[in-house]
DNA sequence: AAGGCTATGTTGACACTGTCAAGATTTAAA
DNA sequence: TTTAAATCTTGACAGTGTCAACATAGCCTT
């Protein structure tokens, strides 16, 4: 790791602890994560990392913010893929959203999860790339209910706070280890699509 | 605190301690925990509790399992509470549920959170409590397919796992921080109860 | 080029944390 | 009454986040 013969100023250390911090997430979980063990990754001081973050939640943030990012383009990419009838593209994000988080679970968690968000503690860099992917589940909403997808008499906000809550639970339960049989993930997702859909057809 | 003439046997030790975590969680929340705290509470040695638990987490362990068991009664009585019509008990366990969920934030954040479960670390005890707990959910299920009031198409245990999965999100999100307003928890819950059953009625 | 300001990095220190080992004391069992 | 088991104590270790004080490097102005 220490291809700069250690010269007094390491160059690039903000993104490269950036980069260390979302390896050892990824391999080993949020919460292994220390300050300490992430400096030394990098070949740094203890303190070091304070010079270009508040704190650990503020390290923790700026990569729950990067992850927000690239899931706002994929659900974008997802939403606008017009090959597909508007159908298989609802069933599709669902199984897409449940997939990210099971395939990511210590990014899921670092972003959704209370560490970042609870008491308000969010921090407004964080908030302000957050709000418009949440903001983006309501429009996508929205259109499902002009389509007939989705029923048309809840306010969309509503209903997306709905369905949303829906697909996070059970994101979550997997993560957590609540539903420890994960073979049916599929099966879980397929089943809340169609009582969605069907719960639009009562309309008809 | 300290009623006890500072005895060298305290006497009750296990018990104290729960009640004293108990009391912590509810007031300053999960994280704030910890054994050296408790032990100071209780007037204490640091390492007395590991006489009565394997360690933080076992502690824990139990006071989940405490709030299952009362949380199983709990629901059991809202289920066969038969004064009133099915699709109102339906509605009154969905608004108990985050109800509960919204008002002891912290205790539901144990009994469901990663903390316990992450990993399949859960105890056999946590297990045995917390188990028929998720099984009831899917007997009321069944029960509420029978009596029409959800659709019969999907198997009990996957519908089961969805309309949890939304109660546990919606719980969720409005814990952990994301939804900040609480001021609409009815109405979500309104629009998730009206969600399910609509979802019936296309098939009349 | 010289001086100085600012960004960046270092070590020392503090107050915490969970957990174990070794020893002290009390209670229960034989 | 002697012995064993349960319970509690202090000492210690390896961690943790975070701050203050100090050191160095790079850039900007004069």
């Amino acid at each position: 790791m220490n291809q700069s013969q250690q010269r007094y100023h390491h160059g690039d250390l903000r993104s490269a602890l950036l980069h260390a911090a979302t390896k050892r997430i990824d391999e080993q979980g949020v919460d292994s994560i220390s300050l300490r063990k992430l400096a030394e990754d990098v070949g740094v001081s203890r303190s070091a990392p304070y010079h270009h973050f508040a704190d650990k939640t503020g390290l923790l943030s700026a990569i729950a913010a990067e992850g927000f990012r690239q899931w706002h383009k994929t659900a974008r990419t997802i939403f606008e893929q017009d090959s597909l009838p508007a159908a298989a593209r609802f069933r599709q994000f669902i199984h897409e959203y449940v997939g990210y988080a099971a395939d990511h679970p210590q990014m899921y968690e670092l972003m959704f999860g209370r560490t970042l968000w609870q008491a308000q503690s969010a921090t407004e860099d964080l908030k302000a790339v957050a709000y418009p992917c949440f903001q983006f589940q309501v429009e996508m909403t929205r259109y499902w209910q002009e389509s007939g997808l989705l029923p048309a008499g809840p306010e969309p906000l509503r209903l997306a706070q709905v369905t949303w809550g829906t697909l996070h639970g059970i994101a979550r339960l997997l993560i957590d280890g609540i539903y420890a049989d994960r073979s049916h993930v599929e099966q879980m997702c397929d089943t809340a699509a169609q009582l969605f859909m069907q719960a639009s057809a009562s309309h008809e």
